[in-house]
Formats: structure tokens, sequence, C-alpha cells
RNA sequence: GCUCUCGUAGCUCAAAUGGAUAGAGCAACAGACUUCUAAUCUGUAGGUUGUAGGUUCGAGUCCUACCGAGAGCGCCA
């Protein structure tokens, strides 16, 4: 339960006294030096008659209450509170239970599709935002209960394979000795020559059609790219602790689509247009199941997608965090999802902006060519590389900027990518964050003997009230699945840590026993929560730095 | 042309689903290390929230119009 509801209960229980069911809400304020929390709901029943006598009954019921060690009612109906250290010392405890709770199934199953990677094209940093994201919305899923799927859905079928082949044949290249990087560099030649040349585009499609009918010597030949190209990009994605507990792919469903597009036809829940099969929904653009040579496209595949699902996992929930690009794509195949009663689950679109240069176009490299997910890593490396440390914790250190100075930003929004913010080791960051914890972490190994809480002072009580925020900004990022919600508290309640250990030292002589150990639980709180967080963002902690 | 998203400090971004005085970081300037890690902390300066109206006790947030930016609109994904 929501600490601040022991606060919002006494009003609640006056109002209805005056037979008022409003439900009241209290939310932390930094209004002035005496407000810990304010309600405003008082405004809205100002015009009722008894309007003082409930003012009055509340006064009342606050000063018998050792929850609030003082309060003010303003005239413009605004009730302004200071905590006591009685609700803070319980309220804390309480956080503490809650935040070293196992993760205990007790919710739906969900899926979460997120990853974008595709077969052939190397990671670049436009992936970060649906990995980040992705990987902290089912951080964050877990945490509150649910059971969570993860499947990066590889773009591994369709035009993209059949231009690869295509090139491949046409240009001579030896399939048995195909590297990553060279079908990194095949793939965006594949493409520009397609369109610039009809007789290898209908070459391509054929070699997509082929593919759809399990032609041998095509499946044999889009085997041996699959192999290639997902070793590397796997091993990348685990470098960077990115991990899936699926790695399916379009490959892996399209098996499932002749019998289920021929029932589509028995029901004539489809028709022929323009030679193409499409709903028979009278969608605007209509929904293109195949294309006229019958071979499987972007729908056709998310559909097998949503088949093999039902069948394996049976999810409550579905949650794509895909490139809001594509949010007409995902409009039309949940109104697919009813009309062909794919599932009854609950199903997402989960967008975000692109992640773009300092002109506003999206990321690439001086070149033309996009900036790798890998060049950012090592780029980040060397940066960091600067402070003699161990390797593995530069690593780690790399990659919480990687989640964190991405996760920051608010999910929608297309934000401009800029290296020198983006490695920034002071202010708002990574860095920052994990330098806060490793400070917590080493006073804390300091202590021999269990830490108690005791009286909470002036001293500790900004730092207490930042951590009791945690509820609040946990249950933002999940409803709105904002992971930036939490970013932004790491870096508060960071940053309130940091201050409390300028102003407040420990281990000092003229510190007595009960104050340090006071001192220190509020510091093994502070790190659990932050630890927390952490965990929510897709961020490992270091030991040391 | 139609639809969607966005416009906040010099720059990059927040803002509790409508609350009081719009906050951070960077950059600038000024301070704090004989004291548990200064990758830290403190202070100064910086704003008519694109413009004009509307809704109400109250608007960065909701509605309308306009200006500006970006994205998407049938056989790519």
């Amino acid at each position: 339960m929501n600490e601040l509801k022991k606060i919002t209960n006494l009003v609640e229980e006056e109002l209805i006294k005056f037979e008022i069911n409003n439900e009241i809400d209290a939310r932390y304020s930094n209004f002035n030096e005496d407000t810990d929390i304010q309600i405003n709901d008082l405004i809205k029943i100002k015009k009722d008659k008894n309007f003082n006598e409930i003012v009055n009954s509340i006064k009342e019921k606050f000063r018998n209450s050792n929850f609030i060690e003082s309060f003010e009612i303003v005239d413009s109906g605004f009730i302004n509170i200071k905590l006591s250290s009685t609700f803070l010392e319980e309220s804390l405890q309480n956080h503490k239970k809650n935040i070293l709770k196992k993760n205990v199934v007790e919710k739906g199953t969900v899926i979460f599709d997120y990853g974008g990677a595709n077969i052939g094209k190397s990671l670049h940093v436009g992936h970060i935002r649906t990995l980040n994201i992705g990987r902290s919305l089912a951080n964050i899923y877990k945490m509150a209960g649910y059971k969570t799927i993860t499947d990066i859905h590889f773009g591994d079928w369709g035009m993209p394979l059949a231009l690869i082949i295509a090139y491949i044949e046409d240009k001579n290249i030896d399939i048995e000795t195909l590297s990553s990087d060279d079908l990194e560099e095949i793939y965006p030649n594949a493409s520009s020559l397609s369109k610039e040349n009809e007789e290898f585009y209908s070459k391509a499609l054929n070699i997509s059609k082929e593919m759809n009918l399990k032609n041998e010597y095509r499946i044999s030949q889009w085997q041996k790219i699959y192999d290639v190209s997902t070793k590397n990009i796997k091993s990348l994605l685990s470098d960077l602790d990115f991990n899936f507990d699926y790695y399916l792919g379009e490959s892996d469903v399209i098996s499932l689509l002749p019998d289920f597009i021929n029932n589509l036809k028995k029901k004539t829940l489809v028709k022929i247009d323009d030679g193409a099969l499409i709903a028979n929904d009278n969608q605007d653009p209509p929904a293109l199941i195949t294309k006229s040579d019958g071979s499987y496209m972007y729908l056709t595949t998310d559909i097998g997608t949503i088949l093999y699902r039902e069948k394996n996992f049976s999810p409550d929930y579905y949650i794509y965090v895909v490139d809001q690009r594509q949010k007409n794509h995902f409009k039309q195949l949940f109104k697919l999802v009813d009309y062909f009663k794919l599932s009854k689950s609950k199903f997402e679109h989960v967008p975000f902006g692109t992640v773009n240069d300092e002109k506003g176009k999206p990321m690439k490299t001086r070149d033309g060519k996009n900036y790798k997910l890998i060049e950012l890593y090592n780029d980040l490396i060397n940066k960091l590389s600067e402070n003699n440390l161990d390797s593995a914790i530069v690593s780690t250190l790399a990659k919480s900027v990687l989640a964190y100075s991405d996760l920051v930003t608010k999910r929608t929004s297309n934000y401009i990518f800029d290296i020198d913010k983006f490695t920034n080791v002071s202010g708002k960051s990574a860095i920052f964050i994990q330098y806060s914890q490793v400070r917590a972490k080493k006073l804390i190994a300091q202590s021999h003997v269990e830490s108690r809480l005791s009286v909470i002072g002036n001293d500790e009580r900004k730092l207490v009230i930042e951590i009791l925020k945690f509820n609040h900004f946990f249950k933002m990022a999940l409803e709105t699945n904002e992971p930036h919600h939490l970013a932004e508290y790491a870096y508060s309640l960071c940053h309130e840590f940091n201050k409390f250990y300028t102003n407040n030292k420990i281990f000092s002589e003229d510190i007595n026993e009960d104050l340090k150990l006071h001192r220190l639980c509020i510091v093994e709180i502070f790190y659990q929560t932050i630890t927390k967080v952490f965990n929510c963002l897709g961020i490992e902690p270091v030991s040391e730095m």
C-alpha cells in the first residue's frame, strides 16, 4: 500500500461524515520548507455548505494524528503537511520490506517484442531505444508481479533476405566463406541496387516467393546467412547485457501461415484486390495480407507470430516496443487480431522516437553510414579507460552509460544524439549514479554491527522522503510504459544521497553509536533502493570506481 | 492533400495524467578537499512554455485556429 494512503485516509474518513465520497490524492511537494506533502482536493468541495465545518473537522483529526508533525490548510484549499518522524520511520521500514521482497508471479503473462534486430544488418545507434526500453520494461513488469517473456523477433524473412541472396548470386560471392561483416556491406548495396535495377528487383521478388514455397536450395542459402548473422548479433547483444528468453524470428512462424490463410479464404475474411490478398474488413488503407504473387509481408509474419505465441505462450498481454513510425502497421495488426479472432489478449504498441543527429536527421556517421552500436560501445570504453580502472568495471560502466543516457529521455521524443552529452561523466549521468551507489556500498562495508533506525532528524529527512518516492515513480513507469521516470528518479535520489553524504559524516568521532547505526540504516535502505532502480533500468552496479 | 507526433532557459531534456513560485544537466561565472571516494557539494545568472483565443477557482498539460518542425499514408520492413 502506498504509505501516503494513511494520510489520505484521515481526510477521506472525515469527508464521509459529511457524505462526501471523493477520493483524496496526496503528493510529495516542495512548496516550502514545512511541506512534505500537499493535498489539493479540498478545493473541489469548497462550495459545499459545510465547508468550514469540514475543514475544522480535518484539522481536529490532524492534530490528533501521530503521522503529522505540522500542517496548514490555506484559504485556497491546499493542505500542506509536514510528516512526523514516526510516519517516516514506519514508512521507511515498510519500504524496505517491500523492496527486498522477491519477485512473485501474481499477475498475468506479458510478452515483450523488442530489439528490432534484422538479419544481415548491423546493430546501430538507432537500436538502443528499443533495446533499452524493452529490457527496462520487461524488468519493471517482472518486479510488478508479471510473468515476462522476451522475444527479439528477428527480421529474418521476406525481401531483405531475398535481396541478400540475389546479390550474392549476382556478384558471385562465395556463400560458404561469408562473414557477418560481408553481410553488413551486402545488404545496403543490394537494397540500393534493387531500386535502380528492375531486373535485379524481380530476381529478388522471385527468390522471396521461392523461399515461401520452401524451395530447398533457397532455404539452404538462407540458413547459411541466418547462421552467420544471428551468431554475430547474439554475441554482440550478450556482450552488452541484452539477453532474451527467445530469439525467434519471422522464419519460425511462416509454416503456420498457409493453412491459416486458406481458412481465411474459406471464411471470406479476405479477398483479392489488385491481385493481392487483403482483409475484407474495409480498412483504409486496406490490410495487405499477401502480395499478388502470394508471398508474405510484414503483416503476414506478424500475424503468424501471434498464432505462434498464442499456441506456445498464451500471453495475456502483448507489448511491442517498436519505432513510432510503425504506428499504422500496429493499428492494422491489432484490428486484424479482432477481425481474424487471433487472440483475446491485450495488445499494445509502445512507440518511441528516432535517435537523430545534430541536424535532426536519423543518426548517421560522417560518411553516411549508420553509427554502429559496437562503435559507440568502443568509443565509450576508450573514454572511460582514461581513469585507471579494471577493464571489467570499465565495460560495465560503458554499458550503464549506454542504457542510462538513452533512458533519461522520454520515450516518445525524437532526441538528438550528442556523443559528448552521452558520455558525460559529471552531472546527470550513469557515472553519477554509479558513483553514488559505490559510495554507499563502501560505507556499508565499513560497518560490522547491525544498523538500526531511530528518530529521523532534519539531516536525514530529505533523503528519507526521496527514498519513499520510489513507489510513485515505479508505478508511474509501469503504468505509462515510460522508464525515464525511473531514470530521472535515480538522479534525484542519488543527488539527495550525495548531499547527505557530504554534510553528514558517519564514521567520525563526534558521532555517537546510535546516530551512526541510524544513519547507516538509512544508507543501507538507500543502497537497496538505488540497486532496485538500477535493476529496473537494466544497469548493473559496479563494485568500485 | 489526409492522418499522427512535437514546439519549454544559449544547448540537450524533465515536469506526478489540471495545482501554488515551470525544474535538471551541459555551457558561463563564483565558492568548498589535513575530514567515510571532489566522477562530489554549494551559490549566481539564464523563461511572456511557438502565436492568438477558449474551457475553470487554477493550463506547459484540455479545446479551437494559425505559424513552424518531423513522421506515416497498397504489394519494403
